[in-house]
DNA sequence: GCCGTTTTCGGCCCGACTGTTTTCAGTCG
């Protein structure tokens, strides 16, 4: 059973719970799905350390179910509302334009109850006889059920979307019909995954600006067209909301659609709280708008300290600046080296010097060039006596280069947990990136074993993308990180934050959690050709996500400090 | 059904857009 699972079953109920129409009920299903979803571990195993209740938005009831669903595989709750109400909702709610009303209205005159009678109806052009329903409306369903079919609606990587994003914004700019054009919503907030995107403009003659934009060569649909608000669907597969509103509530709407949604809930509460109203137009009392013209001033009348759009997760940042605790975040510009580089020497497109180029490029003032070892057959891995001369490439390069050189390896965990180079190499080495790559099908206590094993080397400088994951692709490996994080304290080993784009690894909730437990962290790209450096930026991001300081990376280090990591 | 910086009872975020409705319900974010 997975968190996903059951959160599939809240929403569930939530639908069922609303056809039936009933008042509140739904709302609490909701949240309580939400906080299933976003939790950082396993649902059974909170339930299992007795913190079920703990869990916001889950009481005694919810709680109960939860319970059932844990021990039994079953809620029966939700058996007998699906015995009336037996249609496919956690499909339909992928599916863009259909909520539980209307489903239930074509389930129940008409029998749909998945997305194949729903195909089906539309070829008899059944649904336009239906009372409330039109033409139009059947018009619309088969549009948003092609869009469904044919794209894959899982949420996009920030890497490959941001500087799609950051173009879209920039031709929008420079149409001259915008006083202000930016990038809000989960992108603002550098989320390792973005849904769609969200830009914000002022503008004094907003229609003419809808126009432009519906026109511009990346929009391929319209999904719905206003003065204040446009939806498309753009070319990369993604849809994007246009928000136009005046120079006076654009404070108010950027943080407003920056997001994220639980922690703009909490500052509504806190609004209401002070006799005060907060929308995305601004802060009000009574009718009389007290502020909104800026993000800075919408929270201090709030009594609160503006934090980083990447810290607004509803993860203890409002509390922490209510209490003036909040931490400075490290900047992206306070990181100057990159600390996971391969070259064509392993499974790199581009050669050292290239590379090194590119990183001078990208303004860095060192890079760890850190290719794979021998074991790693596949990547092309070195072994020792291929280190020791491209070691010396690199003695020489330092010698005439700006860019310092560390000598490195991404060095093979073997299945027992012993290294996969000679230690007398590996002490010679300036940076030694431990990871895990093969063999992989073993026990969660095993892996974890073998996995302190090599940190308690005291070999390892950092553990290379620790989890493993692949967003949309493959499961974090089943680590006990207490265990792990414990064994890095002790041995004062780093954890790797790798920005490729599918890794985002270690997750910025962990990384939270790591750094309270006074773990270090090193920021790598793993680029594996010269325009890969700009990953750098989003590992970058994920450290600020996960509350990081300038003194908790050790790429915000001089070259000849971070030398003496070594020992 | 959940929750508490005026509350253990009585609230629950709130606005935009669309279609079919003649004043609003459904959906979305």
């Amino acid at each position: 059973m997975t968190n996903e699972e059951l959160a599939d079953k809240l929403y569930d109920i939530a639908d069922m719970l609303e056809i039936e129409g009933v008042q509140w009920e739904p709302r609490a299903y909701r949240t309580a799905a939400l906080t299933v979803l976003s939790l950082g571990a396993d649902i059974s195993d909170v339930y299992k350390q007795g913190k079920l209740m703990e869990l916001e938005g889950i009481g005694k009831s919810i709680g109960g179910s939860i319970e059932e669903y844990i021990k039994t595989g079953h809620i029966e709750k939700w058996d007998k509302l699906k015995k009336k109400y037996n249609i496919d909702f956690s499909t339909f709610r992928k599916m863009r334009g259909l909520g539980p009303k209307r489903l239930y209205v074509l389930y129940k005159k008409l029998g749909i109850k998945d997305v194949n009678d729903l195909k089906k109806a539309l070829e008899k052009q059944e649904i336009r006889e239906l009372s409330g329903f039109g033409k139009k409306s059947e018009e619309e369903i088969k549009k948003n059920l092609d869009f469904f079919l044919q794209t894959d609606v899982s949420r996009k990587l920030l890497g490959l979307v941001i500087e799609y994003a950051e173009k879209l914004r920039d031709d929008l700019a420079k149409s001259g019909l915008f006083e202000k054009v930016e990038i809000a919503g989960s992108t603002r907030r550098m989320k390792e995954t973005v849904g769609d995107l969200d830009i914000l403009c002022v503008s004094d003659n907003p229609k003419a600006g809808m126009d432009y934009f519906t026109k511009m060569k990346q929009v391929k649909d319209i999904i719905v067209k206003g003065d204040k608000k446009t939806s498309v669907d753009l070319d990369a597969g993604l849809s994007c909301d246009l928000r136009i509103v005046e120079k006076e509530e654009f404070g108010a709407a950027l943080q407003y659609f920056t997001g994220n949604k639980e922690h703009n809930v909490k500052l509504r509460k806190i609004a209401i709280s002070k006799g005060l109203k907060l929308n995305e137009y601004g802060v009000f009392k009574g009718k009389t708008r007290i502020a909104g013209k800026s993000e800075a001033e919408v929270y201090k009348i709030l009594g609160l300290e503006i934090m980083p759009p990447e810290m607004r997760e509803n993860m203890g940042e409002i509390e922490a600046s209510l209490s003036h605790t909040l931490p400075k975040i490290i900047e992206y510009n306070e990181v100057v080296g990159d600390l996971h580089v391969h070259t064509n020497d392993s499974d790199g497109a581009d050669g050292l010097e290239a590379m090194v180029a590119a990183a001078e490029k990208a303004g860095l003032s060192y890079i760890a060039v850190t290719n794979h070892s021998q074991n790693l057959r596949v990547a092309n891995g070195l072994d020792e006596d291929r280190f020791r001369v491209l070691n010396k490439k690199i003695d020489k390069l330092n010698e005439k280069s700006n860019v310092k050189i560390l000598k490195g390896v991404e060095l093979e965990i073997l299945k027992d947990g012993s290294l996969d180079l000679p230690s007398g190499l590996l002490k010679n080495m300036d940076f030694v990136l431990g990871a895990l790559h093969q063999n992989l099908n073993m026990g969660g206590e095993e892996l974890t074993d073998r996995l302190i094993k090599a940190i308690n080397t005291g070999l390892i400088t950092s553990v290379a993308h620790p989890t493993d994951r692949l967003i949309n692709q493959r499961s974090p490996l089943p680590l006990n990180f207490d265990k792990v994080f414990d064994a890095c304290e002790k041995n004062d080993t780093l954890l790797e934050i790798d920005g490729f784009p599918d890794r985002s690894d270690l997750p910025f909730d962990m990384v939270k959690e790591a750094k309270e437990q006074g773990i270090r962290f090193s920021l790598g790209s793993d680029s594996h050709r010269v325009d890969h450096f700009k990953f750098l930026r989003l590992a970058t991001a994920i450290a600020r996500r996960g509350w990081l300081e300038k003194k908790n990376v050790v790429n915000a280090l001089k070259y000849s400090d971070i030398l003496k990591l070594r020992r």
